[in-house]
RNA sequence: GCGCCCGUAGCUCAACGGACAGAGCACCAGACUUCGGAUCUGGGGGUUGCGGGUUCGAAUCCUGCCGGGCGCGCCA
C-alpha cells in the first residue's frame, strides 16, 4: 500500500502524457519472480484493448514518459507489455525508518474511520455446549471483527439468541426428566430431548437447589428446569468463548423484536407492500416474486417462525445505524439468510450494507481418519474439550488457517503436535526468538538506540524482511475487506519464515559494526511488532519465551 | 430434482484475470564450537477433475459433464 501509492502518481502522470489517462486505472501486484521487480503493473497489457495497439509498444512509449524521482527507484518493460519497477535498497532502507517510527500502532489504518460495524458471530441458541462448528464461528467472527477494529471502525461484537422457543421448552422437559429420575421417579424421557450428560448437571443442580419441591409437574416447575437450563448453558457457552478470548458487547434476545413490537411493525409493513397472503391457516411471505421461494412467516398456530423475526432483527441492526453489518453463518444458513435479505430488500432497506460471511464445516481428522467421537466422553467433540486439549492459540489458528468458503480439515495428531511440524509454533516461535535477542543484549548491558541509522541494511536477507514487513497495512486491509482471515495467517508465516532466514544470514549480537548492530536491532523490533500486532488481531498470544514440552519419545 | 460451496504435488492447502502454478507436511541430502536447532539451505515430485467458450493472456470468468460436502420444514 505504501509502495503503490508512492508509484501510482507517477503512472498516472505517464498515463495522461500519452493520452491514456482515465481509460484503465493503474494497479499493481507483486512479481512473484524477483527478477521481475519489487512491483509490477499491467496498465499497457490492458490499455492494448482500448488503443488497439501492441502492448509492449505501449509500455515502451510509458515508461518514455514516466518522470520518476530520483535513483531510487528504476523502471523497465518486461515480458509481453510488464512495466516492472525496482525500488533501491536505501529506499528500503528509509522506509524501514519510517514504519519503525510508527511504533506499536504499525498496521492500524484509517479505512474505516469515523465508521460503524456490527459483527454477529455465534448466536448458538442455550441448548447444551458449543461445538466445533461453533469454534470455526467464533474465531472467524472474532477476528473479522478486530480486523475491522485495525481498519479503524468502530466495532460492535454482537450475540443474537432465540431463548423463547421449541427448542428451550425442550431443554426444559429433557432437564426436568433428569431431574426427576435422579429423584428415583420412572419418568419418560421427552423425544427428541437432548441426551447430552450435561443435562444431568444441570438436573444436579435443580436438585441441590430445590430439593424434591419441584416433583409434581407443573407448568411453574417446568418453567424453573428450562430457565435453570438457560442459565446453565448460557454461563458455559460464555466461559467456553473468554477461553477463547472472546467477549460479545450485546447479546441480543430475539424475543425482544417481539416485545418491542418490531415483529407486528415489519408485518405490518409487508403487509402494505402487499407481500404476504393467507394458505392453510398460515401467513406466508412472497418471496417468488423475487424470484425466491415463498414461506410460511406465521404458522397456523399463530406463533412465527424465525424467519420472521430475523427480518425484523436484521432491519433492527439497520435501523441502529452502522454502515457495516456483517453475519457470521455455517453453511446450513445458505437458504435462509438470502430470503431473510430479499425480505429486509423488499421493505426499502438498503442491504448492500449487510455482508453475509458463510463457513463450510468443520471435519476433524487424526492421521487421515475422521474423528467423529471425542475418546473421553465418548461424545462428539465440544470445544471446551478442544481447547482444554490444545490451548486457545492452536484452536484459533486452526480454524482461521483456512479460507471461510472452504471446508476445514482440523488434523488433531498435527494440533497436538508440540513441535516445528504445528505451524502455530512456527510464528509464534519467531516472536519469542526476538524478544530472546533483546533479553541477551540487556543482559550484555547493550542499549540499543532508537534512532539508529538503517542505512546499511544492504544484505539480501535484510532487504527481503524490510519488503515482507512493508506489506503489512495492506494485507491487513485486504484480509478485513476479504472477511478472510487466512490471508493474514498466510502472511504473518511469510514474516516469520524471512526473519528466520535473516536470522542465519545475519548476526545481530555478533554484528560486524556498532552501527550495523544497531540497524538490526530496530529491524528485528519492527519484525516484532509486526508479528505481535497481527498474532493480537488473530487472537494468538505472542509469547516472549517458549517452554518446550519435555520430550516424551 | 433445485440452490450454494469445493475439486490444484502422495497429504493439507496457496496463487487482485497476468510472466516458469507455489508453501507446509511426508521423502532425500546438507548447515552455526558465538543472538533459542520449535531454525535454516538444497532436491525430486503437476495434463490445476474432464470437455467446450470468452481474450493479448484462464487454476481463476461463462457453459456442459464427472466427483465430494451442505442445504432445500408451518424446526432453528
Amino acid at each position: 500500500m505504501l509502495l503503490e501509492s508512492y508509484l501510482e502518481p507517477y503512472v498516472r502522470e505517464a498515463l495522461d502524457r500519452i493520452g491514456a489517462g482515465g481509460l484503465v486505472e493503474p494497479e499493481f501486484e507483486v512479481p512473484r519472480l524477483p527478477e521481475h521487480g519489487d512491483l509490477a503493473t499491467t496498465v499497457a497489457l490492458q490499455l492494448a484493448r482500448h488503443l488497439r495497439r501492441p502492448p509492449r509498444q505501449i509500455a515502451e512509449e510509458l515508461l518514455a514518459q514516466l518522470r520518476l524521482p530520483g535513483e531510487e527507484v528504476t523502471a523497465e518493460v518486461a515480458g509481453a507489455g510488464f512495466l516492472n519497477f525496482r525500488f533501491s535498497p536505501t529506499f528500503y532502507t528509509r522506509m524501514l525508518a519510517r514504519i519503525a517510527s510508527e511504533g506499536d500502532a504499525y498496521g492500524r489504518l484509517p479505512l474505516g474511520a469515523g465508521k460503524r460495524a456490527n459483527v454477529e458471530y455465534v448466536s448458538a441458541n442455550p441448548t447444551g455446549p458449543l461445538h466445533l462448528g461453533h469454534g470455526r464461528n467464533a474465531a472467524l467472527g472474532d477476528t473479522i471483527a478486530n480486523l475491522l477494529d485495525w481498519c479503524g471502525y468502530q466495532v460492535t461484537r454482537e450475540y443474537y439468541f432465540n431463548n423463547a422457543g421449541n427448542q428451550m421448552l425442550l431443554l426444559g422437559r429433557s432437564v426436568y426428566a433428569r431431574y426427576r429420575q435422579l429423584l428415583g421417579d420412572e419418568y419418560p424421557f421427552p423425544e427428541e430431548g437432548y441426551h447430552g450428560d450435561y443435562i444431568w448437571d444441570i438436573a444436579r443442580l435443580l436438585l441441590e437447589q430445590y430439593g424434591d419441591r419441584l416433583r409434581e409437574e407443573t407448568e411453574e416447575h417446568l418453567r424453573i428446569a428450562r430457565h435453570t437450563g438457560e442459565q446453565w448453558c448460557f454461563e458455559r457457552i460464555r466461559q467456553t468463548l473468554r477461553r477463547m478470548g472472546i467477549e460479545h458487547d450485546v447479546y441480543f434476545n430475539e424475543d425482544s423484536l417481539y416485545r418491542d413490537g418490531k415483529v407486528a411493525a415489519i408485518l405490518e409493513a409487508l403487509r402494505q407492500r402487499e407481500l404476504l397472503y393467507e394458505k392453510d391457516g398460515a401467513l406466508w411471505i412472497a418471496l417468488s416474486r423475487f424470484g425466491r421461494q415463498d414461506r410460511v412467516l406465521v404458522k397456523s398456530s399463530g406463533e412465527g417462525t424465525y424467519r420472521l423475526p430475523d427480518i425484523a432483527y436484521h432491519c433492527d441492526k439497520l435501523e441502529r445505524g452502522y454502515d457495516l453489518i456483517v453475519d457470521v453463518l455455517g453453511a446450513d444458513h445458505i437458504a435462509t439468510i438470502e430470503d431473510v435479505l430479499t425480505a429486509v430488500a423488499a421493505l426499502g432497506y438498503d442491504t448492500s450494507r449487510i455482508k453475509v460471511v458463510l463457513h463450510q464445516f468443520v471435519t476433524l481428522t487424526e492421521g487421515g481418519q475422521q474423528v467423529k467421537m471425542s475418546k473421553r466422553s465418548g461424545k462428539s467433540y465440544t470445544l471446551d474439550e478442544l481447547l482444554e486439549e490444545l490451548g486457545p492459540d492452536v484452536v484459533r489458528f486452526f480454524f482461521l488457517m483456512r479460507a471461510p468458503s472452504t471446508h476445514l480439515e482440523f488434523d488433531l495428531e498435527l494440533a497436538r503436535q508440540q513441535s516445528e511440524l504445528n505451524p502455530v509454533f512456527y510464528l509464534q516461535y519467531a516472536h519469542a526468538r526476538i524478544c530472546s535477542i533483546f533479553r541477551q543484549a540487556r543482559q550484555r548491558g547493550i542499549a540499543w538506540r532508537e534512532d539508529a541509522d538503517t542505512d546499511c541494511l544492504r544484505h539480501p536477507a535484510e532487504q527481503a524482511l524490510i519488503r515482507v514487513l512493508l506489506r503489512f497495512p495492506e494485507r491487513l486491509a485486504k484480509a478485513a475487506q476479504l472477511f478472510e482471515p487466512q490471508l493474514l495467517a498466510e502472511y504473518l508465516r511469510e514474516v516469520a519464515q524471512q526473519f528466520h532466514a535473516f536470522y542465519h544470514e545475519c548476526r545481530i549480537l555478533g554484528a560486524e559494526t556498532e552501527e550495523q548492530m544497531h540497524a538490526r536491532f530496530r529491524l528485528a523490533q519492527v519484525t516484532r511488532t509486526v508479528l505481535r500486532n497481527g498474532l493480537r488481531v488473530l487472537g494468538i498470544s505472542a509469547p516472549e519465551r517458549m517452554e518446550r514440552e519435555p520430550v516424551t519419545a
